[in-house]
DNA sequence: TTAGTCTATGTCATAACTGACATAGACTAA
DNA sequence: TTAGTCTATGTCAGTTATGACATAGACTAA
């Protein structure tokens, strides 16, 4: 873990001896869920890009609207093959979805 | 699709009218498959490169070591989210994550 | 040999995800 | 108003993914 997260941690009365463990993992779902968030954001960026309604991707897919829906925002029952089987479907390029991970980078740093 | 692909196929004895959703659903498919492999590859890496044991991975993501064996045998029951969640904990970076979609890129071209 | 470590594979109960459906809201155009 | 299009949200039965466990194989070292 780095110092500082660390420093503000504990600087917030956080105890963290054992603790690491719970900490370590709340890292790395952030990194995840930023993630997530982040091909989500292009999901909708390519469709309305592409002029696609929900149920036009959701045909693409063999989905429905009612999951394209709940993709774009964010509910917590989609999973990431979903988000990516979305991204593809909707006309992303490799170089989108690439993108996508690089604004993920940003973010995290 | 692209002119040289759909030569192919119809090279190959393919009826290329009405089947179009199916075909395009095929590359989409193959696309994620395609990707899907470059990141199993990456956590294998990854794991190897930070000289971690199946165990340990599986530790650092409160998953099973069988589990991780499916994931790098890219048993057909492992999510997307299950290998990304693994190339984290893994120890990757945002940068390796990117390089496995760099070599997915080359592979789809 | 024996024991230890690491990985592979099968099974299973439970948990998570899925498409489909209903329904409602927002907005636009007759 | 009315009808049409698009999106949001809830529910649910069926499907899929999951961790845990057992077990086996490969390899190394005593």
């Amino acid at each position: 873990m780095k110092t500082d997260k660390l420093e503000r941690l504990q600087a917030a009365g956080w105890k963290v001896g054992n603790t690491e463990d719970f900490l370590q993992l709340s890292e790395e779902e952030a990194r995840l869920v930023a993630l997530k968030l982040s091909l989500i954001g292009a999901v909708k960026k390519s469709r309305i890009k592409r002029k696609l309604s929900q149920i036009d991707l959701a045909q693409r897919m063999k989905s429905s609207q009612s999951r394209i829906a709940k993709i774009e925002a964010g509910d917590p029952s989609v999973s990431l093959d979903l988000i990516v089987r979305a991204l593809i479907a909707s006309g992303a390029t490799t170089r989108d979805i690439q993108a996508a991970f690089t604004t993920n980078e940003r973010a995290a740093a």
